[in-house]
RNA sequence: GGAGGGGUGCCCGAGCGGCUAAAGGGGACGGGCUGUAAACCCGUUGGCGCACGCCUACGUAGGUUCGAAUCCUACCCCCUCCA
């Protein structure tokens, strides 16, 4: 298509936001003339996000500035049966309860990236247990079913992947595109919606939901999908040692969220300024067009701006100053996982394995003392030699602190008290 | 309901009476090289104050045996085909 004219889809495309579209050049037109309300919807499997969901979570900020209308949708009610697209097996159940908790945590995700604000532009978040609770089977067969082909449905990626590999696919999981294509239709007729956004792999329920609505209330809405992030090396995007990358800061630390930008493969991070930071395009060509070690600077900057977008300033300077302090002066800082031993256990002395089990650097003491044997611990930056080397408060700083390392980039501070 | 196949460590997957804490691969962790990168090479990969030893582990519960992941019985779950 030419140019885009709106701001919208200008910056969907110049950021790499745009996997597939229904009709770009038509959504172009019409985000130039209106408010757009546009919704991305997400599960709640967790009492979090991760940064798997950061490219929606970034693109409906990036719509909300761009001066249209974003709107969260909690699967409130599609959680409990589980979207068979790519997966090879049935995801568990989950309660009601815990489907209230895990959204609770989710809204608070949100309020960091949306503005939900009661103006014309405020996100909303909705539940789609509000409709989904109370559909009665016989009339939405009859009012909705008759509209959907199973012949065609046979064929969605999400499906045929499953019978080609003769996975089980229950009628449940069946049902998950159908109950989706009515998600869209209802935030059309009851918020005027008119674009669902997602993840490449939504594109056949997000269709589905155009084709209802165009069949059902004539209805013309929008689709846009972005693509899967992966990382340069093939890699889904978003798993570190400890494990999935989470956006809530009691389930990663800031500090934790900022290694892991920095820690982005070279070849990674333009694409990943232009996706998660809100830089200027020329800044971004600059930074990526690093060399060799100096590319590091814009990874630093990348983890700064991704986590100040998710943590606020005050904890990406934290983040900073710790990541600094730890690897450029081989000191330490405050954001470190800590832990507490009481002074007269420390008097005594502990095995070196025991303080790294501890810290949870390790996960048990066979862990430890392999780590120890292996030569990859360190204590105050000194390897440990002995898995039985006894550590007491004489390793200790004038401030009561000793630093335990595992490989590189794990270290632990450990405070007497 | 009938016939057959299967449930093994984080995952995949071999094993089918002792030599099995269980081949191989992946992942993960550590070391080397570097730039807190990628690629590559090497090592480690159930727990326990751990070279011995003890405990836990091959769907669940029992049984046979000097000895079982391996044999038997019952139960649970999954898949395929038939009805």
């Amino acid at each position: 298509m030419p140019d885009p004219r709106s701001e919208f889809v200008r910056i969907l495309v110049e950021r790499g936001f745009l996997h597939q579209c229904t009709d770009l050049e038509g959504l172009d037109a019409l985000a130039c003339d209106r408010t757009v309300t546009a919704y991305v919807g997400f599960d709640c499997t967790a009492p979090s996000l991760h940064v798997g969901s950061l490219v929606s979570i970034m693109l409906l900020r990036r719509l909300q500035q761009a001066g249209h209308r974003p709107i969260v949708l909690m699967g409130g009610g599609t959680t409990r049966i589980g979207d068979p697209s790519g997966r090879d097996e049935a995801r568990k159940l989950l309660t009601d309860d815990e489907i209230a908790a895990n959204m609770a945590g989710i809204r608070r995700v949100f309020a960091n990236f949306l503005d939900f604000g009661d103006g014309p532009t405020g996100a909303v978040m909705v539940n789609n247990a509000d409709w989904l609770d109370g559909l009665a089977y016989i009339a939405f067969l009859r009012d909705y079913g008759r509209h959907f082909s199973v012949n065609r449905m046979l064929t969605f990626r999400s499906v045929k992947l499953r019978l080609e590999r003769e996975q089980p696919l229950s009628f449940l999981e069946f049902n998950y595109m159908v109950l989706q294509a009515f998600d869209f239709l209802e935030l059309a007729r009851r918020r005027d919606c008119v674009l669902q956004m997602g993840g490449s792999d939504q594109w056949g329920n997000i269709v589905a939901g155009c084709e209802l609505a165009r069949r059902v209330d004539a209805r013309s809405l929008f689709g846009l999908t972005t693509p899967l992030i992966t990382t340069a090396s093939g890699a889904k995007m978003g798993k570190t040692a400890a494990g999935a990358v989470w956006l809530s800061a009691d389930m990663l630390s800031p500090y934790g969220y900022w290694q892991f930008w920095r820690n982005t493969e070279d070849a990674d991070v333009g694409r990943f300024l232009r996706l998660f930071t809100e830089l200027p395009l020329a800044e971004i060509e600059r930074l990526e067009s690093l060399e060799g070690a100096e590319i590091n600077a814009a990874k630093a900057v990348l983890a700064d701006e991704a986590t100040r977008l998710c943590h606020g300033e005050q904890a990406r300077a934290v983040a900073a100053e710790t990541a600094r302090r730890t690897f450029a002066d081989e000191s330490s800082g405050d954001a470190l996982p800590t832990i507490e031993v009481a002074r007269d256990e420390m008097a005594a002395g502990l095995p070196a394995f025991e303080l790294f089990r501890r810290s949870g650097l390790a996960a048990s003491g066979g862990e430890a003392r392999r780590l120890i044997k292996g030569g990859g611990a360190r204590l105050n930056n000194v390897p440990v030699q002995e898995e039985m080397r006894s550590v007491s408060t004489a390793d200790a700083d004038e401030a009561g602190l000793l630093k335990l390392s595992a490989g590189k980039k794990r270290h632990a501070l450990v405070r007497i008290v």
